[in-house]
DNA sequence: CTGAAAGCGCTTACAG
DNA sequence: CTGAAAGCGCTTACAG
């Protein structure tokens, strides 16, 4: 299938030169005559060569790859961070291998074993909301990583994580989002969040509860759920709300932890049914591709997920870790509506 | 940042042995005894040695990894075959990379180049429909990787291609869908295609029109329209068809390249006053996560994404290159109806 | 069951 | 400006 590939050495006897000299040309040294250089690269072309990065990675101490520790590439979500990284990653040459940190126990080729035994220039992971016991587990296997290649955090980066990072202040962003939300006139805003017994104090649901408490708004436990951030899940936690409550302590409006979990919100309401935006405005996150086609199309918030691969290839490419914290903003659309427009009698009132 | 890896010289002195009977123990050879191996297996925990697997790459014939050429990740599709590869490479303990094949003509760190100098042990190749001219330069690209690497096509592979392949018979599927419009009743059938001067005999084009023809139908160039496959340019596209019809032409129904422009088409329709799915039918392809939650919910064709791009990684992995066809099925959901209920006095619309 | 040695395909001082 | 040689971290016959 496959015709064995020229070395150095048979551009080298090809050209009449040493192996020494075919390997300045390849990495463009100026010390070559030009008509050494001449003879090198027509050897070079009539072989089709091209020098194996295996070799050069034995010797050099650049493997010129990366790799990239995602839980799963179907949420776009994920798919933007890669792509973000990976199009940084090209511009010096590097290549970006993907692995999915779904269980930290798989028995074989576990994504740790798997990344130490590449010898990678350096790997970025994206860390998740984890209950405190699953977060020292991450923590050991971070260090262990750490003794073989230098590692970027990004995501919901805890503070106390002795990691370069570039991370997402969630709490200051759901605040924000609880804010928009009362400014449109909502007190009973519903919360769908990710796990609940996370320590880490920048996370959503410090921030929902902050604001809540600014605008001198009850923290009422019914209004707020627990889920993995799929769409059934998020219908499944708004459904749980609506079932379990009288219509008229009903939500006005609701905050998915992500767009997957928003589109979920729209369903279940949708199925209970709630007028949107007129009966219950939905907010998401992540601000996903699809976020302008739902109806009504949802308002997101844009969390530059490209930005945030591409800033992490840098740090490690450049050999220059840091920790910064990525800005977000607020993407209007039509899923969230002012309290007005919300009343009962609504609809009487002229349409607009 | 990093701190100097052991090597096999190091647990070899640790233990006591030669290093070569540190490989064999790290091989899993049978042929060493109880007590030495566990001698070496307790410096190679002492250390957390992990053996390189570049060098091992320079001796042995593999190198553990695989990569795969994908225009984009941002649409699901394409991360939907990623996946699928990359779940079934890990099983066998090789990561796989990703290059975007954006343009053949990257100036530097060109796919074609970052791939061969990688020594990868095979490549999965996305194709895409292209114009002729641009097929060509395709075919030689791959025929230049090929001397580096195995290569296995996948997508919507023309049949004189010469490379094992997963394929898409596209006009096959193209025609069921034509044929499931037509048994719904519809007769004036518009479709928004990929590229217009294709000349693989397996395009979505060809089944379109031998659709039409099989229920005598006639093939009406307003209704066919060409884009890119954004939703975006579906919207675009659909917009075209409508705005240079009177309305008593309009399709009443419309088939999309994919999804992405199934959505756009969703959105031109909803622009112009038509309600979904009573005025137009419209049908897409790929059957993205969001297709469930769009409204009407999409009735698409799912392609088996994560399938194809598992076997393509097989076929690499276990040295047994084939060419096949991927099979497909129309998933039902809400956004086709059948004519009859397309009147105007249709019952239970869907309420915006 | 174990070790010494050659070799994989490069880069990099070191000489000249 | 160019070449001989050592070395990167492994695997794999080949001996014993």
């Amino acid at each position: 299938m496959t015709t064995e590939n020229a070395t150095i050495y048979d551009v080298a006897s090809d050209a009449g030169v040493s192996i020494a000299t075919v390997s300045r040309v390849l990495r463009g040294e100026s010390s070559v005559s030009p008509k050494t250089r001449e003879k090198v690269e027509a050897a070079i072309a009539r072989r089709h060569y091209r020098p194996s990065i295996i070799a050069r990675s034995l010797t050099g101490k650049t493997t010129k790859s990366l790799g990239i520790v995602l839980p799963k590439l179907l949420n776009p979500h994920y798919a933007m961070i890669f792509t973000g990284a990976q199009e940084e990653a090209r511009q010096s040459g590097y290549s970006v291998s993907l692995f999915p940190w779904s269980s930290l126990h798989a028995r074989e080729y576990d994504p740790a074993t798997m990344l130490a035994e590449r010898r990678l220039d350096g790997v970025i992971v994206c860390v998740e909301y984890l209950p405190p016991d699953q977060s020292e587990e991450l923590l050991t296997a971070l260090r262990g990583l750490k003794r073989f290649m230098p590692v970027v955090l990004i995501g919901c980066v805890p503070p106390d994580y002795d990691f370069p990072a570039v991370s997402l202040n969630a709490a200051a962003m759901t605040k924000a989002m609880v804010k928009y939300m009362v400014s449109l006139g909502h007190e009973k805003i519903a919360f769908i969040g990710g796990v609940q017994e996370d320590t880490d104090p920048l996370r959503r649901d410090v921030g929902y509860e902050e604001g809540l408490k600014e605008a001198k708004l009850p923290c009422i436990a019914s209004y707020r759920v627990y889920c993995k951030g799929t769409p059934e899940e998020g219908k499944a936690g708004l459904d749980s709300i609506l079932n379990t409550l009288k219509p008229e302590y009903w939500p006005t409006a609701v905050i998915g932890l992500n767009d997957l979990v928003a589109m979920g919100c729209q369903q279940s309401a949708r199925e209970h049914g709630l007028a949107l935006p007129r009966d219950l405005s939905v907010m998401g996150c992540d601000n996903l591709f699809c976020a302008p086609y739902l109806l009504p199309a949802l308002t997101s918030v844009d969390t530059h997920q490209q930005r945030v691969g591409a800033r992490a290839a840098q740090m490690i490419i450049r050999g220059e870790p840091a920790r910064e914290t990525m800005d977000w903003e607020i993407i209007h659309r039509d899923s969230c509506a002012a309290i007005r427009e919300n009343r009962p009698d609504a609809a009487n009132d002229s349409v607009i």
